[in-house]
This record gives structure tokens, sequence and C-alpha cells, in this order.
DNA sequence: AAGACTACCAACCGCGACCGC
DNA sequence: AGCGGTCGCGGTTGGTAGTCT
């Protein structure tokens, strides 16, 4: 039973790729293209790998014109409007960043965006992966002497002020449920202080407003408002409209919040403000800068959109810092409530022994 | 100095979508 | 319509190297 592998795994090289592979598989492709089968590629050249590893390797690492590392505000900028708008598309991701790959840009997110955004406070996923790994590498690493580029392309470390870490208990919504000690007590919401390209605190619905009013539009005055009346649809240059294309109802179906709303899409950050300004083809762009400066708040949109998420539940995970804890299910005051009801809203599989001893 | 911890990124894996027969 | 092969995507893992204690 089971799915039949692709290649035959005993005879296929698998680890690094070495640069007489690469130049043997980069001058082929370029000399007769990948014929359309990448399952037979490798044998034509004579290589021992499998065919989705050299596809791979051409998308990310041989494929001409990419651009590794070094991510530019407006890159930030971008990756962020459209994380929170589609989620964790990494591939139309990518599609809006010429030379970035969608493998680049999710390990960017992953790596430095979202703890940019997060702060310095780390999931328990991450970290336990890293306790588990760290304590593998105990055994088995052998510490180098190469150099690595280690250069940040933002510069937020300074951002992640105490105050503005995610709320205990977020930070516990992927474990299972265990005796844990309870959420101290809410911290006073600092301003949001973009001014000092400080990283905005999401847990306070002012911030979380602003937050969306810059990654996704502006807000209405009235909370029941179904008129839109003033809604502008964003502009037609093609970028928008390839969404519509690509994408399946769900996106169509938080269009249609975004614009019960009033969410008209503004452009700029979540990170930094002054960027991303004067380039009108990014997607940040698209739309025009209506914030009225009303602080009514309505956190109905968020929850139409988690609400939405229901469907497709990959697409806000990892998103609750956006969103915040309440809307996101975790407003009860028992721990294990908490964990509860956040793990049911995002559809993750029980937890077991073996998940939090790992 | 050494071990532990952390960060980064290339590569792998499995699954669903797609397509041709 | 059903089936099998391939593609493309997103999540995860493993290796390496920098930083911390």
């Amino acid at each position: 039973m089971g799915r039949a592998p692709c290649c035959d795994k005993a005879n296929v090289k698998k680890g690094p790729w070495s640069p007489e592979e690469d130049s043997k598989l980069k001058s082929y492709i370029e000399q007769h293209g990948t014929g359309g089968n990448w399952i037979a590629l490798p044998q034509k050249i004579g290589l021992k790998r499998c065919g989705k590893s050299c596809r791979l390797r051409w998308l990310n690492y041989l494929r001409p014109n990419l651009k590794h590392g070094g991510f530019s505000e407006e890159e930030d900028n971008i990756i962020c409007s459209l994380y929170v708008t589609i989620g964790s598309r990494w591939s139309v991701i990518a599609a809006q960043l010429p030379g970035r790959t969608d493998n680049d840009i999710k390990n960017y997110w992953n790596t430095k965006l979202k703890k940019k955004l997060l702060g310095k406070h780390r999931t328990n996923k991450d970290h336990h992966h890293h306790q588990a790994r760290s304590r593998k590498q105990a055994i088995t690493s052998n510490n180098g002497n190469g150099s690595r580029d280690y250069s940040s392309s933002s510069s937020s470390t300074t951002a992640t002020h105490h105050h503005q870490q995610q709320p205990y208990y977020w930070s516990h919504m992927h474990m299972p449920v265990l005796p844990l000690p309870p959420p101290p007590p809410p911290l006073p919401p600092l301003p949001y202080a973009e001014e000092n390209n400080q990283l905005p605190s999401f847990n306070d619905q002012d911030s979380l407003r602003k937050l969306l009013i810059k990654l996704g539009g502006k807000f209405s005055n009235n909370n029941n408002s179904s008129s839109d009346h003033d809604y502008q649809p964003p502009l037609d240059d093609g970028v928008i409209m390839n969404f519509h294309h690509q994408f399946p109802p769900y996106y169509e179906e938080e269009q249609q919040i975004l614009h019960h709303h009033h969410i008209a899409g503004s452009s700029s950050s979540c990170m930094n403000n002054n960027s991303a300004s004067n380039n009108s083809s990014s997607v940040v762009e698209q739309f025009s800068q209506n914030d009225n400066n009303n602080n009514n708040f309505n956190a109905a949109i968020v929850g139409e959109m988690v609400s939405a998420n229901n469907n497709y539940p990959q697409r806000l995970d990892g998103l609750e810092f956006f969103y915040g804890e309440e809307i996101m299910g975790v407003t009860t005051t028992t721990d294990e409530k908490i964990i509860e009801t956040g793990a049911a809203s995002n559809n993750y599989p029980p937890l077991h022994d073996e998940d939090f001893l790992q």
C-alpha cells in the first residue's frame, strides 16, 4: 500500500549538491530546457538524483536572476502584507517578488520575519524543536570555522521589547494539555512607536487596528457598516487581477469580508511605514491610503476572517499574533481551556506525550 | 576553551492538483 | 470516468555555523 515512490530511492543520491552536479544540471537545462519531464531529466544528464530534487535545485538555486538573502524593507512589507492576506501561499508571494523563490521566502519568514513580528518570544514548538535538536547536535555536531553571512535584512532586534511579546498563553497554544502556571496579568499597552521603527504590539486593539489598517486598509467608522459606499476597489494593474485568477474561492471570500468591512487596502507596512512608498508595482501600493484615524476598531472583521478560515485552516495558522487571542478563541481564563480552544480553532491534531517529548 | 544553545537555509517529504491516456 | 504519472506546493528536517554561558 501507500504511494509509489517517484524514483528509485536506493539509487538516488540525497543531500547537498556538488558543484559538478550543479554545472551538469544547469548547462543541460540552459541548452535543452527541462523537456517537460523532471523525472526523466536526471537520467538524461547522468545524475543520480531524483527528478524532484533536480527541479528543486534548479528552481531554488541554479535558475538565473535569483537573489539570495538581503531582503529589503520593501520586500519585508510585501511579504507581510501578502501573508496577512493570503497566508502561507509562498509560491504566490514569491511570484510578486522577482528573483525570490518560495523556499527563500518561506525560510525568511520562518526564521526572521515572524520573529520580527512576534518579538523574541519563541513559540514552544520552536523551543522544543530546538531543544531536541540541540540535544541531538550535542552528540553529532562538529563545529567548523567557516564564515557565514548573517547579515540581517532589517534592524529589528531592538524592537523586541519585553512588553511587546505575545501573550503567555498564545505561546502555549501548540502545547499539549499539561499543568501550566497561570498567565501573568495583562501588561499595559505600549504606544505604537512606528516612528522609531519599533515593532507594534499586537496585543491591544488599537495597535491591532493600526496594524490591520496598514496591512489591509482602513476600518470603517461604523462597526455595522454594510453600505461601503466609499469603498474603492483596488487598482487593476494586473497584480490584483492575478490574485483573482489564481486564488481558489476562499480568496474571494476574504475579499468579500474585506469589502464588507471597508478594508479598501492601504499601502505601507507592517514593519516600517517609511518604505515601500514609491514603487507602483508593489502589491502593497495597489490601494489608496485612507486611514481616517478613527479608533473604533471593528473586531468583527478579524472574527469573520477567522471564521472564514475554518474552511481553510492553514491560512491563519501562525497569524494569531496579528489577530489577537480573543479573536482566535483564546479567551478563557484557565490554561486548559485556552489550549483546547486554541487548538480547536486551528484544527490542530490532538497532541500526545511524544509530541511533547520529542 | 568547550559544550550548549540558537539561527539559518538547503533539501527532503508527502500530498493534492493536474494532465494525458 | 478512471487511472497512473508528473508537477508544484507547503511543511518539516538536517546540517552547519554563530553566539552564549
